[in-house]
DNA sequence: AATTACATACATTTGTGTATGTATGTTTTA
DNA sequence: TAAAACATACATACACAAATGTATGTAATT
């Protein structure tokens, strides 16, 4: 029972238990009210907590707390991405790419990164507290900045371009999907995918 | 000078002109504040009004102002599509269809659209006032229910697919830009615009 | 004279930052 | 190894700002 086991947990481990319980909260508000409706009040009352929890645990208020959460939730994009990699064949790239992209961008959770990120655009605190977490996945996800990316997609201008398209592709699939009335997917993802994969194929044999 | 004019202009048209300023200045607010930041206050404040124009004009407060404004700026879209498609070659017809689409989903306001329809996903009240605009669009642009759009990107499952791939890469890319720091092209566009079109005559040629 | 087109004023709500209180845990010291 | 001393982890309370809805006032049109 968590009781007792939040009593002999040490005040350590409590510590880091209630800081995820708020980013846990924050993903849930994210997800259901969007980031206008993600407020500190409703974050606290989700986690069962007052806002004196909250200041204790991000002095920094609201924005640390969104710059840990989406920092929470690209580790487990990345770590999709990778579980995705080791199951994908390794005798074409480019499709073995685009299905770990696809296993990032399409998870609902990527929901919780384009309102954050969106928001930031026009909130200066907001963006200064998420800049290293947007700066970390700029360099991750930018070919000429990541030699392992680069040795997936290719070096040259139309591979980039190439893979530019992939990714804005499913950007903006992962937005529909944000979008949609109960953020259900769209039908067509996986056509596009299918597509996407053909395109490559074809590119390969050239 | 506007005093004078104002004075000969008939309560109807200053009525439309008021109408007109106050979509203007919402216009403005959401372009560089974001939707989070839009307030009634805020916009009033942007068209030199108080807050008792906007309830005047708009009974039912800042959601039927965001309807209007969606509005204006989708019939701008289409506006800016059709002139582009007047300009296009129509012996590519996948490659003309492309310009005309980045023609919409290239310009800086698009923006505003992603910044309203994001936000309405969360805001029941604003859902319902943009509920109509939305359902336009969805039939302006989805190539089962629109004939002339399907005579242009085709009818096979392929081509819906291709048709698809380009919309979702259009709105990546539109996103991208919209959450750029400075609201600047990102780069790459271009260059995935030229492949997209190299991709459809490829297929074309097929 | 009646309606339209606004401005002004007020009450209410909601969120925020901060200051202070208190229980629980942890370390230090006797 | 108690017990005192301190730190941590919250909750409570208050002052304040900003936005909203509405009600009422007033000048200009028709």
């Amino acid at each position: 029972m968590p009781a007792t086991q939040e009593k002999t947990l040490g005040q350590a481990a409590r510590s880091a238990a209630m800081r995820a319980r708020l980013i846990a909260a924050t993903k849930q508000s994210l997800m259901d009210s969007g980031y206008g409706r993600t407020t500190a009040v409703d974050v606290c009352a989700r986690a069962g907590v007052t806002r004196g929890a909250l200041f204790h645990h991000f002095p920094a208020g609201l924005p640390a707390l969104f710059a840990a959460t989406l920092n929470t939730v690209c580790g487990e994009i990345g770590a999709r991405a990778q579980a995705a990699a080791r199951h994908a064949d390794p005798r074409h790239a480019m499709s073995a790419y685009i299905d770990t992209a696809w296993a990032s961008f399409g998870h609902p959770d990527f929901k919780i990164v384009i309102e954050v990120w969106l928001a930031a655009r026009n909130d200066p605190a907001l963006r200064d507290a998420l800049d290293p977490v947007i700066e970390r996945f700029r360099r991750a996800a930018t070919p000429e900045l990541n030699a392992g990316l680069a040795a997936k997609v290719g070096r040259g201008t139309q591979d980039i371009a190439f893979y530019r398209l992939i990714l804005e592709a499913m950007i903006g699939m992962a937005l529909g999907r944000a979008v949609a009335a109960d953020g259900k997917p769209m039908g067509h993802e996986k056509a596009v995918i299918v597509l996407l994969k053909e395109i490559a194929q074809a590119r390969a044999a050239r």
